[in-house]
DNA sequence: ACCTGAACACCGTTCAAGT
DNA sequence: ACCTGAACACCGTTCAAGT
């Protein structure tokens, strides 16, 4: 009856919530014994598989790491597409882009900080080619999203780009500054630095003054982006209080299912 | 006949320089088999100490990416010490300090990557306190270094401070984007990304948008920042070509020798 | 007081045997 | 075809013995 649930896709299906389920054990590893805490022997004791299998999943315990930042980017491209979806000028969706940055660094420090070491040497080479591949497929589709709203506002006329500019520049001066406001800020505090600092409004600050540098119309001064902040703040707690972690966390049930 | 040299300085000396030999063989494995390729035995292999003196100087394999670290915020300084020598105007002296970090990450890309490894939560967490200590104090006083500059222009005019802004804001905001541009751009070349972008324009372009968007005087439409620049490089390179490293390799020489 | 390197322990990775 | 876990190898760390 059913129209032949492919046996593959389902072993494949199910070989994927495996490896899901051993990125959130890694996950809370990390998260109770630190980084340092995660060994191959630590993650295949507390799963339900042998070591065997876990390097079935993965080359190598850095390979780990960067599976778990790339499910991170998935993560963020999730939220960046309701980043794109608020409702506003071309500046305000733009800092819809960043506030989805600052939500995920906010809310899953540990996914964040696997980030920051995934892009670290010392892992890059010891991943397997692959899951390096998916990482960059993903960044460059992150990328693409904000190039989008980039093209918006020089359509709309309220973004001029200064001639030799090119979009993808500005693109990456944004990810860039978004990364290191994220990044800085925790190891920094670790060491006792910045104590009166609120991450929040560092973040919305340097994205005021980095739009403003551009010429991003309407400027700080003509608009009041502390409001839309909130705005696209109540936007995200309403969006995500509700179903949507189920299309994230399986996004290939809607394939595999069949109305009963 | 000479004011009793202090043993117990020339021995010290002799222990900071075969920390400076071992610091400078971690760097020679770094750069030849990568960062997976540091390891104590190499590192044993390749100097002319044991293990347990190699262990007597840093406290794990971390402490010494951390320890690598630390000499790239010495050199860091140095630069930075020239950079606020150079004579201009407070915008000029800041992009000076921005030229000196990116002059650092172009010429040491290796010890880049060190900085950028020992902010990472593995590294950190099996690092001596000592040395994260001497990191910390290093940190701070390269940041209050920018906000010296900072308090310059606000001295002048050039830059007004929005009313419940701290200067230590704006520091930390330059010191992100420096970062984020610097740190991101080695990686995502490595991913195959940004391959049409060259990173000093890239650099020059972030800055000049920032400190606009900080409305620092004069802005770029008024004043050729690409010039400046240019002329900062050259006084970095004529400083540089010069005495200098002496000073910086062996910073007690001075008290440890005699005039024959 | 400091150095040595053999010994130890931990942990990443593999692979022959099993289902 | 995939899983297992014992075995292996590498490498980080220590420490008893030496100077």
């Amino acid at each position: 009856m059913c129209p032949q649930p492919p046996l593959q896709t389902s072993r494949s299906l199910a070989r994927q919530q495996r490896e899901q389920a051993l990125l959130k054990l890694a996950q809370q590893v990390l998260r109770q014994d630190g980084f340092a805490g995660l060994t191959m022997d630590r993650l295949t004791a507390l799963s339900e598989v042998s070591k065997g299998t876990l390097y079935n999943h993965f080359s190598s315990k850095e390979d780990v790491l960067t599976a778990l930042s790339v499910d991170s980017l998935e993560r963020l491209q999730q939220l960046f597409r309701l980043a794109l979806g608020f409702t506003g000028h071309s500046r305000e969706r733009a800092l819809a882009l960043h506030h989805a940055y600052h939500r995920f660094s906010a809310a899953e420090p540990t996914l964040f900080l696997c980030l920051l070491t995934a892009a670290t040497p010392g892992v890059m080479e010891k991943s397997s080619p692959q899951r390096l591949q998916r990482r960059q497929k993903l960044e460059t589709e992150l990328l693409t999203m904000c190039q989008t709203v980039l093209l918006d506002a020089l359509a709309d006329g309220s973004l001029t780009l200064p001639s030799g500019t090119a979009v993808e520049q500005y693109a990456f001066i944004n990810w860039a500054m978004a990364f290191g406001c994220n990044a800085l800020f925790m190891p920094l505090r670790q060491l006792g630095l910045f104590a009166g600092l609120e991450v929040g409004q560092v973040n919305i600050h340097s994205i005021s003054i980095l739009f403003d540098g551009m010429g991003w119309l309407p400027l700080a001064a003509d608009w009041d982006y502390q409001a839309s902040w909130q705005r696209i703040d109540q936007m995200f707690s309403q969006q995500l209080s509700t179903p949507m972690s189920d299309t994230f966390i399986h996004p290939m049930l809607s394939n595999a299912q069949e109305p009963a």
